[in-house]
This record gives structure tokens, C-alpha cells and sequence, in this order.
DNA sequence: TCACCGCGTGAGAGCTTCTCACTTTACGGA
DNA sequence: TCCGTAAAGTGAGAAGCTCTCACGCGGTGA
């Protein structure tokens, strides 16, 4: 059997190759124009096909944009996995929470686009998809739980503290680290989206400084969390 | 000069009604669809009319959603103004703060489609109707500027906190007052808004819980910032 | 009474998503 | 090497959308 793989993989990998390619040109529509600049016809134009052809590659226009939420909660769960590796790893817990905010908002501020796209569902109803969105999402608050986990402890320098582990997910789901989680998550969340919605811009205020500020108190408060 | 007023009025009356009839449609065709649902020919198809009439009345698809934006933010602002002024005055700062915020998060889970729209600008670029919309989102500061600024008297049985003042409103934009009801307000929007968007959904944890633990936090960090 | 202006109509341009019968192309087993 | 099968791509078209426009009808104000 002389590698037999490849040959049938030749189609799927030319298959993957286009269903990138329709999300590249749909990731140029939806930063210059929102979500609703995003068009099955204009991309088929654009790559060159006639307009139904692209329906071989994503079953609707829906299902195009759950396919690029799934990428954005993966962009942002690497840009944020990737900034935290890239520090000494004798920072303290302090320090990488500060990391973890401010590149979170950094990602968003980057692309609002691609941010508004998380917390929008493109289909009110719960689809099919629901399930690996839920799952994408949930990456995201590994990282942040591996981050929270770190001021339990009293060495600072323990291994690994972005490390993607679904069974530890999994466990804390529901605990008292996974509420804290989802409370430091809300409030971050909170300032980024008015920032990004507009809420803020009709108030003359610094985000920026009051994000650092935010970040700060969101410290204080995981310290006194962690000392009950 | 025989009451001149109400014959040119007329018309001016029988266009608002329609106004708000188109409007009354909307919001039921956004409460069962999200605002991709809402369809000018449905609309006019619903209120008996051809498809072009109804732009007698909105300029545009745009036209309607930011009046709708506009309705819902005067919406939540007399929610909670109301459920503020129905409590006895001799209530504290805290339970004011209490009701303020738990008359925000019942607005957004009983009309989440609406409060979507708040944060949801129709059109990415800024269009004529921004300041419109910024005067709007300010009534909703001025009534947490009101509750927050009872904090920092002492005697708590101070007149009206819940009146609109828009010179107090500009004469604080900017301050540290601002600061921190936004500051209080982006973590309250956030719980809010993660419930909503069906990030926290995903995640088994209690929202009602964790929202009236958030109200406790946020209250002791309002008592911190006003003893400086 | 009469001119006017706002209202509603219906046609239609141009866009969209999505379906479907059809042709073409390429893969893989005999 | 050859050939059946399955996938890729085409183009027409249905149904929907927003928005425009020329056209008449009728209430309003002088």
C-alpha cells in the first residue's frame, strides 16, 4: 500500500485549502464593513466561481459565520496563550493577570469586528453548532483559570500556567475558582464592549486608564478571594 | 385664530401614530426574530400597505432600527426610574444601588433582543443620528450618577436621586464621579451582556448569584472610591 | 373654490441567499 | 490502462429584501 493516505487526502486538503480561502475573503468584508457586508456572492466573485458553487464548501450563509466565530475564539484564545509564553516565567501570578487583560482588549480593540462576532450569535435559535461554540469558548476561560490558579499557590513559578487542560475545565465547572472566573471575565468583557459599542466614545472618558485601574481592583479582589 | 394648532396637527398626529404602529411591528417581528427579522415589507405588508409606502415614514431600514435603539434606551431609563421612584425615601444609597441594578438586568432578560440593539450600532460608521443616540445613552448615566452621588452624603434622605439633570450630567463628564459610573456600569453591562449572548449559557453557573454577589462588590468599591 | 402637498400605489432596478438540473473534471479500483 | 463514480462548478431561477420613482388621489389651508 504505497500511501494511500495522501491520495485520498489530495481532495480534502484542495477542500480545506477553499473553505480557508472563502473565510479570508469573508474576514476582508467584515472588518471593512461589519457582519453584514459579509456575502456568499461578492466572495464567490471574488475567488472567481459563480455564486452557488460555494455552497459545496459551507452549507449557508450562517453556517459561513459560526465557521469564523469558531476561528476568532481561537485566534484570541492563541493571541493570549502566545503573549502569556512569551513572558518570564518568573513573573508573578500579578503580572501574567495584567498580561492576560490587556491583551484580551488588545485582540479586541484589533479587530471589534471579529469581537462583536463572539458575543453575537449569528442565529437566535440554538443550531447544530452550539455545542463547538460552547466548547471554543470555554478555551478561553482555561487560560484565565490557569492564570487565577496561579495565586493559590505561594511558589510563583510553577510550570506552565496557560496550558489547555479540559479535564481541569471540566472539574472546575461550577466551583468557586470557575465563579470568580466568570465574574473577573464579565467585568473585562464589560469595558471592552462599551468601548467597542460605542457606549463610551459618547463619554469623554480614558479608557485606557481606567481599564489599567480595572485590572488593578480585579486583582485585589482575586487576592481577597483566594484568602478565604 | 381658531385653534390653528390642532387642524395643522392632524397630520402631524396621524404620522406619529403610524410611526409608532411601524414600530409596534418591528419590535414584535425583532422580539421573535432578532433584528435581522425586521422587514420593512413585512411591515407594511402587516400594517396593510404597499411596500414603498412605509418610506413616507422611516428615510430608511437605518432610519427605523435607530428610532427603535432610541425608544429602547427611554425605555429602560423610565424601567428604572420608575422601580427607583416606587421605593420609599428613606431607603439607603445601597438599596437604591440594588434596585438600580437589578431593574438594568431585568429590562436586558425580559427584552433581550432590545437590549441587544443598545449596544448593537445598526450602522458601523457614525450617521447623522449619533448625537441623538449619545444624548439617549447619557439619561441612562445621569440616573446612575444620581444614585451614586447619594453615597457620598450622609444624611440618606436626600430629595429625588432619580431626577434628570442634564447639567449635572455635563457639568460631571469627564470627573471622577464619571469614572466610576462607568467603571460600574461596564461590569454590570458585562454579567448582563455575557448572560445574554449566550457565553455564560455554556457555562453551569448561576447567574443570579453571581449577579447579586457582583451588586455587593460593586457597592463596597463604590463606599471605597468616596472615602478618599 | 382651487392650488398644493402629503400619502399611497405599483412597477422595477439591483441586490441578496439558496436550490437545482446539468456538465465537466479528477480520483481510484479493476 | 480504462472506466465508473463522486465531487466540483455552472448558470438559470425562485423568492426575498431595500429602496426609487412616476403617477394619481384626496384632504388642507388660503
Amino acid at each position: 500500500m504505497p500511501t494511500p493516505a495522501p491520495r485520498s487526502s489530495m481532495r480534502e486538503r484542495f477542500r480545506e485549502q477553499v473553505r480557508e480561502d472563502v473565510k479570508a475573503t469573508a474576514l476582508d468584508q467584515l472588518a471593512e464593513g461589519g457582519p453584514q457586508a459579509i456575502s456568499i456572492n461578492a466572495i464567490a466573485k471574488h475567488l472567481g466561481v459563480s455564486g452557488g458553487g460555494l455552497y459545496r464548501y459551507f452549507a449557508s450563509r450562517d453556517d459561513l459565520l459560526t465557521a469564523l466565530v469558531i476561528d476568532a475564539y481561537e485566534d484570541l484564545h492563541d493571541a493570549m496563550a502566545q503573549k502569556l509564553g512569551s513572558e518570564a516565567a518568573d513573573r508573578t501570578p500579578e503580572e501574567h493577570f495584567r498580561t492576560l487583560a490587556r491583551s484580551y482588549r488588545s485582540w479586541a480593540l484589533a479587530e471589534p469586528h471579529r469581537y462583536e462576532l463572539l458575543f453575537k450569535p449569528p442565529v437566535p435559535g440554538y443550531d447544530a453548532h452550539a455545542e463547538s461554540l460552547a466548547t471554543a469558548a470555554r478555551s478561553l476561560m482555561v487560560i484565565l483559570l490557569g492564570v487565577l490558579a496561579e495565586f493559590g499557590r505561594e511558589d510563583a513559578a510553577e510550570p506552565a500556567p496557560y496550558q489547555e487542560d479540559d479535564v481541569l475545565a471540566a472539574r472546575t465547572v461550577g466551583s468557586s475558582e470557575f465563579r470568580l472566573a466568570v465574574a473577573v471575565w464579565s467585568c473585562v468583557h464589560g469595558i471592552v464592549s462599551l468601548e467597542l459599542g460605542g457606549g463610551l466614545s459618547a463619554m469623554t472618558v480614558e479608557v485606557d486608564s481606567l481599564f489599567e485601574y480595572e485590572i488593578e481592583l480585579l486583582i485585589e479582589r482575586i487576592e481577597r478571594d483566594h484568602r478565604d
